[in-house]
RNA sequence: UGGGGGAUCGUCUAGCGGUAGGACGCCGGCCUUUGGAGCCGGCUACCUAGGUUCGAUUCCUAGUCCCCCAGCCA
């Protein structure tokens, strides 16, 4: 029997963790952790992540999750990124409730850990560069060799582990290594490097310390530290998992977390490397990790995407442990989705065209209904004055229209949205370059939209913005930054060609309803016919700044378009 | 050529021995007082070869292809 798709979300986690509560393994608890390095702003792909861990957290009585900065690196690490990540996660919809942890908290204790190591033989201090310990380490085909100092006396390792720490040492003249096994056909097991000296000065502990431990060193004692449960990583960790495992369980940690991997998430056509992340803005490609071109939270946000789409999205990719690249086309599905329903209707022209109804009174204002959300009753309605003056799209007009444009052009009949049939009677130019400057036309005041009686048929309506009455306006047009796949980009190549230098269109003259005077920044709204908009939640220009990004789709059609024309 | 993972519509994802489901996408139609909206219909998939079985996407064997690992990054 074929069953159909279970309402909730359900992966192997989830499996794997109602399994463990239901055996009663951490006597039922629940801990499971987000754990981002403070190098780089959080992007889309991290809230696969987040949405993983607190969700998990959330559906499970009593279960947590904490937000832990894994700050074990401090030439790469910044307050402002520290800052940033809480901002993103709350943003997105999550709370750590008092579970805020750092990695470098934990420095002391860690220093203990290696102490008992090396106390138990399990752990060395070498002395060869860097160089030579890539010669010892052998090949994925080799096994590799004992290093010299391997059987170092304990006593000595320990003196010099002590002395590493007291700052005598220059960086890379010692490490503190694993004592595991150079010929293991597992290269993470070949003695693998537990502390560096790095005379740097860490961003909370400042100078305190001048050796910091390594990831595969820090973070299973974080875990075990901190009581998780459910340690989730990505698929890259699955061969790191038996070192976690030893770190664990050769220090008496008191605690053993299950580490688990899933695939990370890929999307087509989106920046997802923090280090070409990095790139773009320090070369300032884009405006900064919040430019609404990036897959970043902040980028999202300021391009109008709620949490609420993008938790949705999360939760339709699912979690597994195949290689995916999830398809833009299905984030922006999500984006539309949820934008329908919240974002009210309003009339901009973004290339205004002025029009002038010859037939109506020079003084006289009109307050049309206009139905705010036709999805969502409950918007209710607005009204929208109607002049003799309007601003009507330029794009909604033809001199010579082609076939199968139905818009207005000379004699021709349209409906104003919400107003009146107008009919085009007369077309001024500039004399000197023939540039159409406005339109005449005359209305028809008998098909006052919502009048009851004879409904005359027109091919098109159109949206427009009553002169007098209008608000300036200015709008961003954010296209896809990139027009190839990255992924097909080796990581040495230059891949900044493939960035689309158009990416970001600006339109000064445009003109909103009276509706829009005094917007709130962040607000979302639909414009008709012109698709989502998004007031720059973080610009104090004086007239509203509406950011939009453009579809994949749209973006093609625009370039196939301009090619047609060549 | 060592080790660790993974293969289901174009793309994500379900399935746990019993007619291969959903979503995005695409195609066609409808709607037309806006649509990047809505409605209706259609499209395409179990990596290969053997085996076990009444029956295999599911179990077994062999192979193929893809991803990750040789940082004193995480």
């Amino acid at each position: 029997m074929t069953t159909p798709t279970p309402a909730g979300p359900s992966d192997f986690i989830r499996e794997l963790v109602a399994a463990d509560r239901a055996a009663g393994k951490h006597a039922g608890r629940v801990v499971t952790r987000f754990p981002p390095e403070p190098n780089g702003y959080l992007h889309i792909g991290h809230a696969k992540s987040i949405c993983l861990n607190f969700g998990i957290a959330n559906e499970n009585p009593g279960g947590i999750c904490h937000l832990r900065f894994d700050d074990t690196n401090p030439t790469t690490e910044d307050p402002e990124y520290v800052e940033a990540i809480q901002e993103d996660v709350r943003w997105l919809g999550f709370d750590w409730h008092d579970k805020l942890f750092y990695a470098s908290d934990y420095f002391e204790r860690l220093y203990g850990f290696a102490v008992t190591l090396i106390k138990k033989d399990k752990a060395y201090v070498d002395s060869l560069s860097a160089d030579q310990m890539r010669d010892y380490r052998g090949t994925l085909t080799d096994p590799g060799r004992n290093s010299p100092f391997r059987n170092r006396p304990v006593e000595e390792s320990l003196a010099l582990f002590e002395r590493m720490r007291a700052g005598t040492f220059p960086d890379g003249t010692h490490v503190l290594r694993a004592k595991i096994d150079m010929a293991s056909p597992n290269i993470n097991l070949r003695d693998p490097v537990l502390y560096r000296i790095r005379h740097a000065a860490h961003y909370r502990t400042g100078t305190a310390w001048c050796i910091y431990p390594a990831y595969d060193f820090a973070h299973p004692l974080s875990d075990a530290i901190e009581g998780i449960t459910h340690s989730i990583c990505t698929l890259e960790f699955e061969d790191h998992r038996p070192l976690y495992d030893w770190v664990v369980a050769e220090t008496d940690a008191p605690h053993r977390p299950q580490q688990i991997e899933f695939a990370r998430l890929n999307l087509t056509f989106a920046v997802m490397s923090k280090r070409k992340l990095l790139e773009l803005v320090e070369k300032n490609l884009v405006a900064g990790w919040d430019d609404p071109r990036l897959p970043t939270l902040k980028g999202l946000r300021r391009r109008g995407v709620t949490p609420d789409a993008i938790r949705a999205f999360c939760e339709h990719i699912g979690v597994a442990k195949r290689d995916a690249v999830v398809e833009m086309q299905l984030l922006e599905h999500f984006i539309r989705e949820d934008l329908n329903k919240r974002s009210p209707r309003v009339m901009a022209v973004l290339k205004p065209l002025k029009v002038i109804i010859d037939n109506y009174p020079e003084q006289t204002v009109e307050e049309l209904d206009a139905v705010n959300n036709p999805e969502d009753p409950s918007a209710g309605i607005r009204q929208v004055p109607f002049s003799r003056t309007l601003y009507i799209e330029q794009d909604d007009f033809r001199e010579d229209p082609p076939k199968q444009f139905f818009r207005l052009a000379p004699g021709r009949e349209v409906r104003l949205r919400y107003a009146y049939i107008i009919k085009c009677v007369g077309v001024v130019k500039d004399p000197q370059t023939g540039v159409i400057t406005e339109l005449h036309c005359t209305y028809d005041p008998e098909t006052k939209s919502g009048a009851s009686h004879e409904q005359r048929k027109v091919k098109a309506t159109i949206h427009w913005v009553s002169a007098p009455h209008a608000v300036p306006a200015e709008v961003r047009l954010y296209h896809p930054l990139l027009t190839a796949d990255l992924s097909k980009v080796t990581p040495d190549q230059d891949w900044t060609h493939y960035l689309n230098p158009q990416s970001l269109e600006r339109l000064a003259d445009c003109v909103v309803e009276p509706s829009l005077r005094g917007v709130q920044p962040g607000t979302r709204v639909q414009f008709e016919r012109q698709g989502y908009f998004c007031v720059d939640p973080d610009s104090s220009a004086q007239t509203p700044v509406f950011n939009r990004t453009v579809s994949l789709k749209d973006a093609w059609a625009k370039i196939e378009k301009s090619q047609r024309l060549r």
